[in-house]
DNA sequence: AATGAATGAGAGTTCATTCAT
DNA sequence: AATGAATGAACTCTCATTCAT
């Protein structure tokens, strides 16, 4: 009955395109307003569509924001498989995986910055984001150090709880950024030196002179 | 016709008591709802007074929050001061500090809870929280560091950047906890001992065993 | 501690009183403009409050809809006891029945025409409707009957049939009123030749000549 | 480049049938949401058109109802030449009709489900349908009654309103099925003794048992 | 000082209609 | 002739804020 277009796959490629576009529009509104502060209309305008076009790609302004989370998931959790990295020295792998992780999120800032206050702020789409970009970067990593350890490459009392220390840093860093902190700032513009001073101080700790 | 108090004192405390109940309530209502679902009337119904009353104590829905700030303030920032600290040894210390901050942080979760979210959305209300909590926080810990690096006992190439580190993890520690990772929750019952994992890896880093 | 009315009765009255105002005024409406073409805003204006102030007394525009029902109700339902008639002839009782629901109407009218549609075209409203509206009536009357009937002063095969033509004829009249018959309207004018007419034609049937 | 079929009978045969299949899953959807809960992506689903189909055919939403009611007015008012029953007695030409009337109201039922409470609520619509459906039925009564009238086998007062009564009798008992009254749903099933029904209390009234 | 009914601007969402393909 | 993605006006409903009492 329904004459359907002739390549369906190029249907497919707009119907994405338009996705994004929104999706984009999205980040940059919530970036800059954040999430309650920003209109449907705003980000219809700042995608270049009618309002009601939102609602033919996502069924509410809150599922905008789940596109995003998904959307932080699929450009974040291509966990760079770590455990190529086993021939690397520690310090070189973490440094390397600080440095990627953190030039990473230069880009994905405006989406974090985004994403983030109503992840905290909503019971609901905490488990989303946790579960999908949280806790399969934990347990990566966990693996990864696991595998030290049984080669008896670090030693570690606790190794999920180093792990999210770890973890803990990245974040922390990320907040202090948002925050504002012009040191941190700073930093970031420089990722690779960010990493090595990460990572000195998460390998080597604050080390008494003495040592 | 007002009645004026004998005791302008009195009227005074109960003002502050009002006003502290109303921010009570308003952090019990902001934790559980977040602070943009949460409405006036649900705040007011929390404090037990009329929506009105609110507004004879606080300026808007957003003073509240200002005012929840200034209370953590109050609450959080009295830095203990870290000097007198410098007879113990750094890691005594550090897990001393780790230790009273995230015991702190227990009963004052809730209020974090309600802030946070809010903090990192509005650009507005970040410099408030910044100003008030996390500076004065990193500028205590810089100079007590400094001290010890010139008493020799520390040896760090960047003092600055190695207490953003420091304060990094403590808040990305707040953050697991909030997105409900279960092993930093477990952890978080303990603070001592949490404090002891931190403190490790904050001070000796994730060992090679070797060493 | 929160300061009530001295006298909570006024409250309540005042509260009444509201609910009438904007029952009124959507009753005005419903009927001139149908219950779909009606806004909010047209009901809040013709009521002469705030828009928000409708949702202080009904939850939502549907709920405006059950009130008026309930209202119908209340008006209607006051089955003028139908067993003191049963000293009257059956076809004085008839007439004084139809003569009374009739000059009902008249006042009535207009929320008859708001609700009827509605009613009809809302699965969900009908029973609300049929229970509190139809169902007593048709009740009252084949109770009515039947004793009529074991006196032996009517012969009816089937009552609850013949009581539903009665209401029948009743609702149908109703419909023709609204669907603009102007022999119908012109009758209506007049109550009692127009329930002299029907309970002629309902006592008497249309009768052959012969008779 | 529009294709001028050979035969334009056969385009005129394909639109004609287009126009029936949009109105009857207009009819269906109309019946089951009510013609305001029916969006015209529900019609055109149903109907196996794409939603700008229907513009195709109908200006508007609302054209669709007048051609329901016009569709109504084709399958409905072949008022079988009731005079041509004139030599059937007056008791069994009521019941024949009536028992026509309501047999097709069954298959009619969904399409005055659909358009009856919108006829009601929609002061536009109902002289069309009035003009369409009631009058030429209450017309070819009447003239059929004033017949019987002059012949002497009725002997009624006031002939107009006589038809009247019974036209609402017809109506009524179509708003207690719609109503969902159970006697009435249940007497349907049978439309000849529910004819029976109805026309021995038009005919004869509710008699005293005396009689 | 306290109340809470009233306000009305503004939000998210729906859906009849259009039009490029 | 047929499509269905796009439109945007208009809707219902919420809620921070006000103010007469």
């Amino acid at each position: 009955m329904a004459r359907k277009s002739a390549l369906p796959a190029l249907d497919e490629m707009r119907t994405d395109l338009r996705r994004k576009q929104i999706l984009e529009a999205a980040t940059r509104v919530f970036a800059r307003k954040g999430y309650h502060h920003a209109t449907t209309k705003d980000i219809a305008h700042a995608a270049n569509v009618a309002e009601g076009t939102l609602y033919l790609y996502f069924a509410s302004k809150a599922e905008l924001l789940v596109g995003l989370v998904e959307d932080l998931d699929r450009t974040t959790t291509q966990t760079p498989d770590l455990n190529a990295g086993l021939a690397l020295s520690l310090r070189a792998l973490l440094t390397r995986r600080l440095e990627d992780d953190l030039a990473q999120l230069g880009p994905n800032f405006d989406l974090l910055l985004a994403i983030l206050p109503e992840v905290l702020a909503d019971p609901a789409l905490r488990p989303q984001f946790s579960g999908r970009i949280v806790e399969p970067a934990l347990a990566g990593l966990t693996e990864h150090l696991q595998i030290r350890q049984i080669r008896g490459e670090v030693n570690l009392p606790d190794i999920p709880m180093a792990v999210r220390v770890f973890m803990a840093t990245l974040l922390g860093m990320e907040m202090l950024h948002i925050l504002g902190d012009k040191i941190v700032r700073k930093a970031w513009r420089n990722p690779r030196q960010l990493a090595e001073s990460m990572a000195q101080v998460l390998l080597d700790g604050i080390q008494p002179a003495a040592r």
